[in-house]
DNA sequence: TTTTTTGCAAAAGGTTTGCAACACG
DNA sequence: CGTGTTGCAAACCTTTTGCAAAAAA
């Protein structure tokens, strides 16, 4: 823990590694308010959240995801998956679909050749919204 | 344009009629901000625009976007097709491809049975990030 | 000690809401 | 005319920022 932090030239402060220690334990994504609450205890301010957020983002050590909420939801970088999200409640669930990756890495190139206005494509990002068993 | 409104039972109001041509006219998703501002010169208060925006999308007549943003995006609904997001500015182009569409349709029952949380599933939304050529 | 990071409070977006006036059907 | 819609202003919610105090390296 201590130590992704110190490659990216961060300082490892309490504030830091119990969010991480959070992103570790918490499979699904979360906005800072979620965090903010599984911090009660330890008295860590709110932009304190918000920036460690920002930070550990720039750092790619998370990610922001999109999932059609007014706040914005991270989760831990790296492993690439997507999401199932509920429209009604905020339930999330990963997901991974080989085939679908294969398909989108097959045209790839052409989509990016395709486009007149963009020059380099990078990640994508795949989302399915249904209804979880509470909602549905 | 009068029809589309009066088939969900919402009155034509001027607000709208003009909400829904400039969607009609621009291609790529919007914020309220750039309705807004499209609208200049026919006074319509910023509040009648979220309303309105927020009519419309109950009644799957524009659909939101995600596109990493903090503000939120909608486009016309029904056209299906995914999005390349220029992280850098807000340039975003369209963009469909009938593989990665057959490939999602594939193991989209899979993905659903497999689910323990989620009893149904709907629409999905896939966007592409990178840097457009002004920004590259 | 030097440089980051935090807390606090204030401010800045983006979006929503109450209420009275207004307009579509 | 009645109900849905708008304008306006205030409120709200999420996120950012300035600055001085506190802590990591």
């Amino acid at each position: 823990m201590r130590n992704i932090l110190r490659e990216k030239g961060y300082k490892a402060t309490p504030a830091r590694l119990a969010i991480l220690e959070i992103f570790a334990d918490n499979g699904s994504p979360m906005d800072a308010e979620a965090i903010h609450k599984k911090l009660k205890g330890k008295k860590i301010n709110a932009a304190t959240v918000y920036r460690t957020l920002s930070s550990l983002e720039k750092g790619k050590i998370i990610q922001r995801v999109d999932l059609r909420k007014d706040s914005a939801y991270f989760e831990l970088a790296g492993e690439h998956h997507h999401h199932i999200v509920c429209t009604k409640c905020n339930e999330i669930e990963d997901f991974e679909n080989p085939e679908i990756e294969k398909a989108i890495g097959k045209v790839w190139k052409r989509i990016a050749l395709k486009s007149h206005k963009f020059k380099t494509i990078g990640e994508h990002s795949l989302e399915i919204f249904g209804l979880c068993q509470a909602c549905a």
